[in-house]
DNA sequence: CATGAATGAGTCTTCATTCAT
DNA sequence: AATGAATGAAGACTCATTCAT
């Protein structure tokens, strides 16, 4: 018992560590660009040596996709947790509870976000798309729900995926652009009423 | 007279030496990455000589730099050109035919365009948003058309620009990951109907 | 007397430690090469930690300094023994035995032998010559006392040690190249008839 | 023929730089031994920078594979040529010739013959051995011979080429320890006696 | 102007050594 | 005395830029 009770101390101080380093990886690389990140900045942003973090990473592309599936998985966690929350509420409220999930993590990350929504870092065209692989799959499983419960107009189902992500990433561009997250939550609304009952005026409309 | 017309011919030659610098510079960037492409593989791909390379451009950054404004401009040119031909035609057909000739632009450069989407090869924060600000005033442009004709709600108005930015953005990703601009293309139609009818089915609408 | 024996018990423990480190550091430079030996691995090969090596040793050099002195004196503990052992012997004899205890030495030590022959390891140039200083003195002795006993021409009496010496590194280049101590043992024999009587023909000597 | 003219003359610029550069590391390794003589250390004494030492080796271990292999072909052409120049001389003769070719080569690259002849600073197995098999074809070449014209005895001409490159290394040995190579050389005449007439003395021989 | 070899500051990575536990 | 993670100086290698031809 206390040789595992130390084990896990070990092993919980360990991933701390590993934790903290992402964390100076991301503020040092969204401070100094995705090349002005040099080993040595990143160490001295964690506090510590730069031999110390090739005992975490085996390497510097090791280190840097560790932080892009680190932060991936938070973020897809986060919209899991979503959906799964408000699998009850209205389909407005869930579209726009995506929406916000989403610029959330982001606020968290903004510095760092640019660089991890356009897969800027990646290494391999390998895990190039995962990210937004990743993303579609989660607004598809929502407009699919809408699609199921007779919301959502079944011909362009195919499409609504690509859109909603696609206004995601206005939303993200905005709110990196004006450096105001906030911004882009206002926008969340009326972007969220557009896809839904499209832009066209009421008079239009009943043409 | 004799004079002007070498001189004009060698600055025709320049510009042209140019242009092909930077049709290579986009190729190699490309293929080898923001990283892989170094000046020798440039000048390779452009079948000149390193040293060459520096006597049009004065250093790596500023011969990226063209690239990236040349590239933007002749988006912007494009889409400034199918603004003006369709002003007569319906809106809808407008906007369809913003979609179309922004993909078609990407379908030219499609190596080159997904760092220049990413804006991975700004140097510094001041080119950063260049690109997406022109891209979205001529989604303004557009659709401050369609307010002005009653098309287009107007309490919305602000939102829209930046949800066909998002939009554009969404098909864009799509053509890059699935290699292939026309699947894209086959998302205007589906998209455009989106933007302005909605995705609610009929019944949910009237309800 | 207690405390002593204790003492004596610990000593006793440390220097096994002691030569069970420097026998894992003859494996893991064997295996690994002179450069591919890290601490680390000579630790792991032993059982230890890297930090207990430097409870035993003051740094690296010093360990593998021990290391090539502790097998130099074996060797030339053995081949003293020898020496001593057949001093009675015919002086045919007496070089086969030699040459065979030097084999059997280099047969135990297989892997590391390479380095200590080269000398790759030494630090500087001080003990360079250690090894070959001693085992020349050996040989000396052996021929010296080939020459005292009236066998050996007198003339020559410098030139065998280095003559011996030199056919000792052939054997155990022979068998370091194929792999095969015993390929190597076969030539003891005619290397040392060729030694005593030379090489040329019967006619020829006559002649 | 005048480019050619330009292109042969780069290529001979180029060939002298790459032998001055195998030159100066040389000098760096027999200076600062396998471990200590840093690119950096070799670009100095090569009058050259670092970064220009990479346009002519990959890297560290090519560029020392490369000195290894030239030295090692000098020496062989060397012995060749004395071999065949030689061809009609007396056996005597030719293996003092051999013996004196070899120590002529060492004294001109005293400072890095050690790390030559112990292929010191081989990387991979592969070419462990090759300067080992070339030393020994020549010498079974000259030993051959003189089997072939009854000077030898047939019996152990297997053991000839081992026992004439031990020869040979004891003498090298010696030149390098004593940092003399006339020492080694007036070694070459008895050890070339003890080979063809042993080191027996006359009434041992007789009994 | 074109050429491309030379340059050397800048980075990543290694590994002997230390030291808190 | 043992442990092994942390340290950081040292060294190999890169590549944008220069400049003699």
């Amino acid at each position: 018992m206390v040789l595992a009770a130390r084990g896990t101390l070990r092993e919980r101080f360990r991933a701390e560590t590993r934790d903290a380093i992402l964390g100076a990886a991301e503020r040092a690389l969204g401070q100094h660009g995705a090349r002005g990140a040099k080993m040595e900045v990143i160490a001295k942003a964690a506090g510590i040596a730069v031999g110390t973090l090739y005992n975490y990473f085996a390497d510097r592309q090791e280190l840097i996709d560790a932080l892009l599936e680190q932060r991936r998985s938070e973020l897809i966690g986060r919209l899991d947790a979503v959906l799964e929350r408000s699998a009850n509420e209205a389909f407005e409220r869930r579209l726009e509870a995506f929406f916000e999930a989403a610029l959330a993590h982001f606020r968290e990350h903004r510095e760092f976000i640019a660089l991890l929504v356009n897969d800027e870092l990646s290494s391999g065209q390998s895990s190039r798309w995962t990210m937004a692989r990743a993303l579609r799959a989660r607004a598809e499983q929502l407009t699919e729900s809408g699609v199921g419960a007779g919301l959502l107009r079944v011909a362009d189902r195919a499409t609504y995926p690509h859109v909603l992500v696609g206004l995601l990433k206005g939303l993200i561009e905005t709110a990196l652009e004006s450096d105001d997250v906030e911004v882009a939550s206002t926008l969340i609304e009326p972007a969220v009423r557009c896809f839904l009952h499209g832009a066209l005026a009421e008079k239009e409309r009943a043409a």
